[in-house]
DNA sequence: AAATCGTGGAG
DNA sequence: TCTCCAAGATT
């Protein structure tokens, strides 16, 4: 068989199979560019089972571009909480302001124009382009290297930037002109739901008789990626003050790093796990507290263990009394209108059940 | 160009 | 428990 054929035939029977088989997601009844962007900036690096009820809230909270781009980027990251990588949110609200400042309102759905948006790399670009301008970009996320890897026997590492030009190259080849949209939609869908990571049913697959994997019996090795992942270990104290007034302290973090723009409780970082005497008579906790007006009870003897995709952070709430009025503080009934980290939400969330 | 950016579900 | 990894982008 000829390579043009095999292809030919590839990409028709992804689409045939995606039109049978796609499942029902609201944002696959609409060409609207600014909610296709939202769901593929929602859905990057995300499932959709955790984006689908952020997208349902983003639309109705900001129907439209203009909505997002006059809102707080502080009501957007509340939005976004716990929906992690906040970059996302950040570059969401500053795109939003690009397009009504310098595009005059109006969404772009050029690849070349959408590569211009903050936060819109080659696959999001690809993705709108394709669906509301019929353009034959083509994506390649975490189901294409999947499914085009084992379906050609492609072995080259997907996480190298040979691999990631070979496997764009090799889907540009693949699209169908006259349904891209579809076409792209379809060989995601196929990867999530058929050609799955794990335990793919493979003898049930539309495609098994062309497959590379299925046939070599390498279906479990196949895409490959080189992961030579470091995981930092962090150790987090932070310091929660109750005062007389239902008061407590907060921060931003403004940094680079983690969790930009978020707000968590003021932040002492150890080297190591730190014994409560050596806590209080550090510098950093006399900063924050008033050495004469405090009395101090850690809430958890053993450290949460919070795990980010390359940091565990080892953290303790250290919770401390005051005797006054705290000065710079907020209300406790106020704290849940700031966007903070899943860690200090799900603190809070405990702490108030416990009091 | 490799490192860095969250969170949660599945097996 | 531990590992993988999910509609990636940025630097």
């Amino acid at each position: 068989m000829h390579t043009h054929t095999k292809t030919s035939s590839f990409s028709k029977t992804l689409i045939f199979w995606y039109l049978q088989n796609k499942r029902d997601l609201p944002w696959r009844n609409t060409t609207n560019p600014y909610f296709i962007w939202l769901s593929e900036i929602i859905l990057q690096q995300t499932r959709v089972n955790q984006g689908l009820e952020y997208y349902l809230r983003f639309i109705e909270t900001f129907p439209s571009v203009k909505d997002l781009a006059d809102a707080d980027e502080e009501a957007v990251l509340k939005l976004w909480q716990g929906l992690g990588y906040y970059s996302r949110a950040r570059n969401l609200h500053f795109s939003a302001n690009y397009v009504m400042n310098e595009l005059n309102g109006e969404f772009p759905t050029t690849y070349k124009e959408l590569l211009k948006l903050r936060g819109v790399g080659d696959y999001t670009a690809s993705a709108i382009a394709s669906i509301c301008n019929n353009e034959s970009t083509a994506v390649v996320d975490g189901n294409v290297y999947r499914v085009l890897a084992r379906y050609f026997g492609v072995k080259t590492p997907i996480n190298f930037s040979k691999g990631i030009k070979e496997f764009k190259e090799l889907a540009q080849k693949l699209i169908d002109k006259d349904e891209p949209g579809n076409y792209n939609q379809a060989i995601m869908e196929f990867g999530a739901t058929q050609c799955k990571p794990q335990n793919p049913d493979c003898n049930n697959c539309p495609l098994n008789s062309g497959c590379f994997a299925f046939a070599n019996n390498t279906v479990d090795s196949l895409p490959v990626k080189e992961n030579k992942l470091k995981i930092k270990k962090r150790y987090f104290n932070y310091i929660v003050l109750i005062d007389t007034h239902n008061q407590t302290k907060i921060s931003i973090r403004n940094k680079k790093g983690i969790w930009q723009g978020l707000y968590e409780f003021p932040l002492i970082e150890t080297s190591s796990e730190i014994h409560p005497e050596e806590l209080v008579q550090s510098e950093e906790f006399q900063s924050i507290v008033d050495q004469h007006n405090f009395k101090l009870s850690t809430f958890n003897q053993q450290s949460i263990v919070h795990k980010l995709s390359h940091q565990h952070l080892y953290t303790k709430f250290w919770v401390v009394n005051c005797k006054e009025k705290l000065n710079n503080a907020i209300l406790w009934d106020d704290f849940e209108n700031y966007p903070v980290p899943i860690l200090i939400h799900n603190f809070v969330a405990s702490f108030k059940d416990n009091v």
